[in-house]
DNA sequence: CCATGTACCTGAAGGC
DNA sequence: TGCCTTCAGGTACATG
């Protein structure tokens, strides 16, 4: 579910919620939820900083990090400024004033992890696709040197981070890259445009709050809007918005592709 | 180095 | 109404 533009939502909502909050406990309602890699004492910590790299939250205290992925259907919300209850609760954190903040998560495969230092886990990723340190050039030549899929390259984080499924998809076809295309085989000119892409697909995407296919809420549990601007992504059949032709879904990188065959050629 | 498959989970949707 | 299969905003790990 949750990519950078959902993730990013979440977290500049939070901030002012969480910040200076005192942790009193963390209960692990499913206990693979978290996973603890720091003896440092949580209970008496206070959140300083909420953060974010791609698709990671980051929690900073003053002893130590929480480090947050949401997955698939994480959802992260204080218990006292949401209108509907939550049905998959697998952890609380609980603060010495009495409130919580709730992390649910229908599948499972989120993670919250306590660790001494966020970038453990952090180093291993990219940098993130928002980032204002990127250049053009930085860019292009992350392409040149690895020949893989364009798809794969964009979702594996570990070049840029923060591009998922989705986000991928919307990129490739407004930059009119073919999704099957090798890294490598961009010309100085597609990279920039690619990566001109990528910058307004996701500012975009934080614009409208993050999309809602369907179980993503941001942290006072409502839908985004930014799924009324895809232009690809569960388009399959539909008129391609620029050409007309019908829009392609295939596999690529493991994950449906969504492109136009025509605006997105192979060569 | 690179591609592919599997595992981790639940629930919605489609076919029969 | 079932029952079975497939699919889903993600990532880690094993295998050729």
């Amino acid at each position: 579910m949750p990519e950078l533009p959902e993730v990013e939502t979440v977290v500049r909502e939070l901030r002012p919620l969480l910040q200076g909050k005192m942790i009193r406990t963390i209960e692990a309602v499913w206990p693979k939820t978290f996973e603890n890699r720091c003896t440092r004492e949580l209970a008496g910590q206070r959140i300083r900083e909420v953060a974010r790299k791609g698709k990671y939250i980051v929690l900073r205290l003053e002893q130590s990090d929480l480090v947050i992925h949401l997955r698939m259907t994480g959802q992260l919300a204080l218990n006292t400024s949401l209108t509907r209850p939550l049905n998959h609760i697998r952890l609380i954190i609980h603060f010495d004033d009495g409130e919580q903040l709730l992390f649910n998560d229908t599948r499972k495969f989120g993670r919250v992890y306590h660790v001494c230092q966020a970038r453990e886990i952090l180093q291993r990723i990219g940098k993130d696709g928002l980032d204002p340190q990127w250049s053009d050039e930085e860019f292009y030549q992350m392409l040149q040197n690895h020949s893989v899929g364009i798809k794969s390259f964009l979702m594996s984080q570990k070049y840029i981070s923060g591009l998922g499924n989705i986000y991928t998809d919307e990129s490739l076809f407004r930059a009119a890259v073919h999704p099957l295309r090798l890294s490598s085989s961009l010309s100085r000119k597609e990279a920039q445009r690619l990566f001109e892409s990528i910058r307004f697909i996701l500012t975009q995407g934080v614009k409208n709050m993050g999309s809602t296919i369907s179980d993503y809420r941001d942290a006072y549990g409502n839908p985004g809007k930014n799924q009324y601007y895809f232009k690809v992504y569960g388009r399959e059949g539909q008129p391609c918005l620029i050409c007309g032709t019908p829009i392609e879904k295939i596999k690529a990188a493991g994950r449906s592709t969504r492109f136009c065959p025509k605006c997105q050629p192979l060569r």
